[in-house]
DNA sequence: GCCCAAATTTGCACACCATGCAAACTTGCA
DNA sequence: TGCAAGTTTGCATGGTGTGCAAATTTGGGC
């Protein structure tokens, strides 16, 4: 007969649905919690009744709150440092970068990490969560820069441009946050923003200069 | 009559000195814990017996362990940051930030400094809060830019060059802890670094393409 | 020296967090 | 259909962080 559903791997597997479909109900439920309450302004109790699972299943899936909070930033930036990967090996650093950073970014998506991130300014615990899930990309960045980058490099030096580039990735998240407060989020704006913080750590800050 | 001293007198009272030395009694026994036990491998309970006061008294001081730990971190940078105001205001900003940063630091403080980063690798918690501390340090440096910089700046180049600036700072701190490993840090070492990748921001990334 | 107002420390209570454990229950599959 | 493996759940436990008020210390005026 016709073959059951795809097999049992990674992604198909009946059981691995359910439970990434968990844990999506529980971060949505997180995330409308905290539009309401606060980001800290509510307890994984009411999360738990919020997504409709006990207390001690919410901990099965995340380790606190702000990990729930957190989750989109940290799937948006595992997902585009994945693809560096796939780029062609001979594409400046730079580019190839901005295309994955910048790249497949919805503006719905756009507007939630705009929304997460704004709620770390409330929330010390969840401003911290969302460093670290930065920090983390940062590190996977290195690592791609060894491959990308010929092997004479130094550490410090792939490490400070990693940093360099996360932190103009930050920046351009900032700034189209700032520009969001009075709605719509323009879909380009972050990537707009990307290009132009990526283009002076190409040429060099020097040209900020006050004798500029 | 005498003129009363406003409460918060700023270091020359006997009870802000008496305040001062407790904190730094707490935050050296929360080292010597971290030490013996691993960063997370003690309770407020036992910190508050080894500094000789009450539980009670620790959260008058701290929020947490993480905190009283990472409060040497704290003082450096923004002492650094601090010095910055002080520099020639027409001093480039990169000599500034250079002075500022790799100025004063003694060899000790240098160490102790990498220590603190390294127990980071260990504990999230800890990890976070140092991350924490070097992201307020970005915003005081923001501060510091906008003051130094033409007007005409705008803001995502300040803050993409502040982030940059504290991204070398780190690569910098991590290459020396690096080196630290097997003792006797180098004085120079951390100013070396910071040197090389600072310059390198200078001039642009664009150098290390693979094509350079 | 004595005393007091202000500052500081402390104990206690309370709500909440995070995790191990084992019992209940689902679920996929032969 | 039945069962082994996976998942959820309740319970217990030890730890965190904070408000509150009582107790204690401290600096300084007299």
């Amino acid at each position: 007969m016709t073959s059951e559903q795809p097999p049992s791997a990674d992604s198909g597997g009946r059981r691995e649905l359910n439970k990434r479909a968990t844990r999506t109900a529980i971060s949505t439920a997180a995330l409308s919690l905290a539009r309401t309450h606060g980001p800290g302004g509510f307890t994984v109790d009411q999360l738990a009744d919020e997504a409709g699972i006990s207390r001690r299943t919410f901990f099965n899936y995340f380790p606190s709150i702000e990990a729930a909070l957190t989750r989109p930033v940290e799937e948006f930036l595992e997902g585009a440092f994945a693809q560096l990967y796939d780029r062609p090996a001979d594409e400046p650093i730079m580019d190839a970068v901005l295309a994955t950073l910048g790249g497949d970014v919805s503006q719905e998506q756009m507007a939630l990490l705009c929304e997460i991130y704004a709620m770390g300014e409330d929330d010390p615990q969840l401003e911290r969560m969302q460093l670290q899930v930065w920090n983390k990309a940062q590190q996977k960045l290195e690592e791609g820069l060894h491959v990308r980058l010929p092997r004479s490099e130094s550490d410090l030096l792939i490490n400070s441009l990693a940093g360099a580039l996360i932190a103009c990735g930050q920046a351009a998240m900032r700034e189209a946050a700032a520009e969001t407060v009075g709605r719509s989020p323009d879909a380009g704006s972050f990537q707009k923003h990307l290009l132009v913080s990526i283009g002076m750590l190409r040429t060099g800050f020097n040209s900020l200069s006050k004798d500029s």
